[in-house]
RNA sequence: GCUGAUGUAGCUCAGUCGGUAGAGCACCUCAUUGGUAAUGAGGAGGUAGGCAGUUCGAAUCUGCUCAUCAGCUCCA
């Protein structure tokens, strides 16, 4: 038969195995494959493949390959559990993105003090070196066997296949799972591996469902690949924007506040600066800003739809004696604005911005630093438009929020999510919005990922995630294009024909919420902030007490340009104040000893390629202007 | 909200078997006036997250509660 084996042409025999066929191909492929995929369905290296098809054989350097790997090491991880744990009911353990987990049920309750037992013995299976077995059975024989192995979780699983179905499982030694596979040959493989943290996790993500323990390990095939990944997880922990937050003065939540966080004066200063980009970008493109109330009265929320959508989520007050919700979205407020008078179709599209504050009751274990909060500001934006301004809007809302995220140099995903049950238009509008923000992503040839039915009740939106220090995605900019509102509010415009139309809206944002925005700055810069962000620009360091006056001098006149200095005029040595400069990761550091007083210069370093030498005032404050203005950062 | 873990000085942490707390950094004072990542000496700083309980005695044991961390669920 015929076989592309990794883009190669080559002749075996019908039955061979994808791993005879990388010994026949490439020692070296052969020495480092784990896994192979045929006609791309990743079936392992050890199912005979009988007919003409394409073949890649993949090392753990590819998805398929760490795939595999890690899978076995679940299935190791678990008969290492049964081993020890024999009452331990088995849910599911799937290879994820830096690892694997194994869901179990069990009367033990697991922590992390039983990690070495479950290690060694994980050790002790992979010294065994047991194959690893691939056999198939019928549906009703298959469930036979989980039931007589006494899995209750296998048993559910089986029954939600089809009557004719073939399951495979996987057995290696005593041990035997329901297992799609594939796997690598043998438990000989799972050697550089670690358990990570034990938590809780709803049998088949339902929250209605019994809560399991999920035990997270992760699997290299050498130890350096294992120490490496550790190491860059222990290295990410000094980027936690909580920690940053703290050591460099910036923000912080207070157990007085839960969710509700302080921003101190560095970190105002990083919130003004973004602030003040944010509105001179979107005067630049044709937005308007408006502010409207954070408290406003309850037939508002019903009138929107809130009070029936997202009720559990608002926190409610009372106003001589009438009802208020304290508003969880800008929206409601914006259509009163839009409101206040009448719109002709030459106002369209009127784009409006607004800064706002708004409150969310989130879940109290589902807060998490600035990243989320209960209480954070949307970058919001209500554009107002004729359906046929639709594509050209959308199109330059996608394009804004990418010239947002590449000052900062982000790479992000976007996803698309659909509208969800609970949607409150017609199937038309659905189809309508949702066509039309698919199309955008299309025309712009933009890669996503679909959320089918994740999209807000008023209507689908388009997500842009980003990336946190230990590789969390969340989301930040949003695009959501609304038929509902401008129906509830009965919005209009005037027409060429003199006649009242519907106007149909976006919501969007691009920051997302500033907090969150700049949670995910402080890990992405690692604190190190770009100059044109960074709380103290400039730090002067005299270095004896005969210099103060000049450095004083010096921090005037820079301040009065609009710079953000500080002199450090303790009496401690210069390699005392450097240090902590930068600690304090702060961009320039003016050292000013008696040489550079006497000649009205300056010694610079730069917290990055330390020391720069000596130049004129002039010349620095020109650099750093520069650096600025540019919005330049490493 | 759920599962598990954690909570000692501003920060990072130690504290054995239950006998009312200790270090480093930071802070303050004094001396030192120094050239690119830590000068030296001294001082101040804690109702042990909170509330109960057990005990002659609780940071330590128990219960409840609050907060945090990891994950689930949910979301900007």
């Amino acid at each position: 038969m015929k076989i592309i084996l990794n883009g190669m042409e080559m002749e075996f025999e019908k039955g061979t195995l994808p791993l005879d066929m990388a010994k026949a191909a490439d020692p070296e492929l052969y020495k480092s494959c784990v896994s192979a995929s045929v006609d791309g369905k990743l079936t392992g290296l050890y199912q005979p493949v009988d007919h003409d098809a394409r073949v890649d054989v993949w090392t753990f350097a590819d998805d398929g390959g760490r795939k595999t790997l890690r899978h076995t090491g679940s299935h190791v991880m678990a008969q290492a559990i049964k081993r020890l744990f024999p009452d331990t009911k088995l849910a599911i353990g799937p290879a994820i993105e830096n690892g694997f987990y194994y869901d179990l049920d069990s009367s033990h309750v697991f922590t992390e003090e039983d990690f070495p037992a479950i290690e060694k013995e994980m050790a002790k299976i992979a010294k065994e070196n047991l194959r690893v077995e691939r056999f198939e059975l019928p549906r009703d024989e298959a469930l036979a066997l989980v039931r007589e192995m006494d899995e209750p979780y296998k048993v559910e699983l089986i029954e939600d296949l089809p009557e004719e179905a073939h399951i495979s499982f996987y057995k290696q030694g005593e041990f035997t799972d329901l297992c799609a596979g594939p796997h690598v040959g043998s438990t000989g493989k799972i050697k550089h591996f670690k358990l990570m943290s034990v938590a809780g996790a709803y049998w088949r993500g339902d929250e209605k469902n019994k809560m399991l323990q999920r035990i997270y390990a992760t699997v290299f095939p050498t130890k350096e690949e294992l120490k490496e990944y550790l190491d860059r997880l222990e290295e990410a922990k000094k980027r936690d924007h909580r920690k940053l937050g703290r050591e460099l003065d910036l923000f912080a939540i207070m157990d007085e506040g839960p969710g509700f966080p302080f921003f101190f004066p560095k970190g105002m200063v990083i919130r003004n600066e973004l602030e003040n980009y944010w509105r001179q970008l979107h005067r630049e493109n044709g937005y308007e800003e408006i502010k409207t109330p954070i408290i406003l009265n309850e037939e508002l929320w019903h009138r929107s739809g809130h009070w029936d959508h997202y009720k559990n989520n608002m926190y409610f007050t009372k106003i001589d004696g009438e009802d208020y919700a304290i508003k969880p979205m800008n929206c409601p407020g914006g259509m009163l604005a839009y409101k206040r008078r009448l719109w002709s179709y030459k106002d369209l599209p009127m784009r409006v911005g607004e800064l706002g504050l708004v409150h969310r009751h989130e879940l109290s274990g589902a807060l998490h630093g600035l990243m989320r909060v209960r209480c954070f500001t949307q970058d919001d934006a209500h554009i107002f438009m004729t359906e046929e301004q639709i594509p050209s809007e959308i199109a330059a809302v996608m394009d804004l929020i990418d010239s947002v995220y590449k000052v900062f140099g982000f790479k992000y995903h976007v996803e698309l999510s659909t509208c969800p049950e609970n949607f409150i238009g017609t199937d038309e509008m659905r189809a309508a919005s949702e066509n039309a923000l698919r199309d955008a992503l299309e025309a712009k040839g933009v890669r996503y990922v679909l959320n089918p039915g994740d999209g807000a009740f008023y209507g689908p939106k388009i997500d842009f995630h980003l990336e946190d220090s230990i590789g969390r995605t969340w989301q930040c900019g949003t695009v959501q294009l609304d038929y509902q509102m401008p129906e509830r509010f009965d919005l209009t415009y005037a027409g060429a024909d003199g006649e009242k139309h519907r106007p149909v809206m976006i919501h969007r944002v691009a920051f997302g919420s500033i907090e969150r925005f700049i949670g995910i700055l402080t890990e992405h810069f690692a604190g190190a902030f770009p100059a044109w962000l960074a709380p103290v620009q400039a730090k002067i360091l005299p270095i004896t007490d005969r210099t103060h006056d000049v450095a004083n001098q010096i921090a005037g006149v820079m301040a009065a340009e609009g710079l953000r200095v500080e002199v450090d005029d303790r009496s401690e040595k210069i390699g005392y104040k450097i240090r902590q400069a930068q600690m304090e990761k702060v961009p320039y550091m003016l050292v000013i000893g008696d040489k550079e007083a006497e000649d009205g210069t300056v010694a610079v370093r730069s917290r990055k390629d330390g020391d720069l030498g000596t130049m004129t005032l002039e010349d620095f404050m020109a650099k750093l202007q520069e650096e600025i203005d540019t919005k330049a950062h490493d």
